[in-house]
DNA sequence: TATTGTTATACTCTATAACTATA
DNA sequence: TATAGTTATAGAGTATAACAATA
């Protein structure tokens, strides 16, 4: 979903209310959160949930099928075709459990490196331009935001 | 996509340069994005394409299906084809357009009234309750960054 | 001839169910 | 007998191309 420039805004000021303070929230964060996912989708040539193991992995270091599937919240089967993929690139691999030779281990190649690198830095451009038009009292306020916007998203 | 309670992030504290506060401004954004899309889609029957066209349709009013295709990136034939979806729900219907009759007005029914609400309310209330668990002076915080984030989003 | 919307068709992504292999 | 992963198949959702109606 999109919304074009200049349209009124249901957060144009700061909610007085607790009650607000949850509506304003949702609002404007989904509507961020797209604004960058339309930004990344025009760079990217990997779909959403390539990028989204790329960088699960990268984080975690190498997982099973099954575990990659339940932290991105998909059925095994899609995680293979998924997995299957990121191999095709060239970005990952796959390796038989060392005790248990049921579990398939999914590795980052070192080519995922420099891809991961590059798809961070393009989704941080735009948002650090537009940081960059703000106050410095807005940005401070911001960096407060985002461990408690984390802190959210993990609840 | 999403994580699992108590994983180790990258945004455990205020970012303290500019360069790493669009980082951890896109990670917690995107993921409380994440967070809250899933409790929208643990509690609604509707499509969140669907969704999305209600809210617009709210907030716009009447609408044709080339500006709603346009608004929520989408290509014409699927609008037609979610707008036919929202029709047999009752939740929306067509008009000819009274000067051009190749055009097509879409407007929500009464009935749709009553679904956005209740679906912003069942959005709002995992929120709201995550917000109770903060201090005050978090709650603070982001009241005063909810705005700002509006402002990124339509930037 | 251009534009708005619809229909026809194909492709991608995902899920469930059945299967293979290991434990 | 249970578990990890894969394969087979089907169901959404989307897109492009062709079409119908209107301007």
């Amino acid at each position: 979903m999109s919304y074009a420039k200049g349209m009124p805004t249901e957060v144009a000021r700061a909610p007085r209310t607790d009650a607000g303070l949850a509506s304003a929230m949702r609002v404007s964060v989904m509507r961020l959160a797209r604004r960058l996912r339309n930004e990344r989708d025009a760079s990217e040539d990997l779909t959403a949930n390539h990028l989204a193991v790329l960088g699960t992995l990268s984080r975690h270091g190498a997982l099973t099928i099954g575990e990659l599937a339940s932290l991105e919240k998909v059925q095994p089967p899609s995680m293979t075709r998924i997995v299957t993929g990121l191999c095709e690139k060239g970005l990952a691999q796959r390796e038989p459990g060392s005790d248990d030779r049921r579990i398939v281990v999914v590795r980052l190649t070192s080519a995922a490196d420099a891809v991961i690198q590059e798809s961070r830095r393009r989704k941080d451009a735009w948002l650090a331009r537009q940081l960059k038009e703000l106050t410095p009292a807005e940005r401070q306020i911001l960096r407060e935001a985002a461990p408690i916007l984390e802190r959210l998203s993990q609840a």
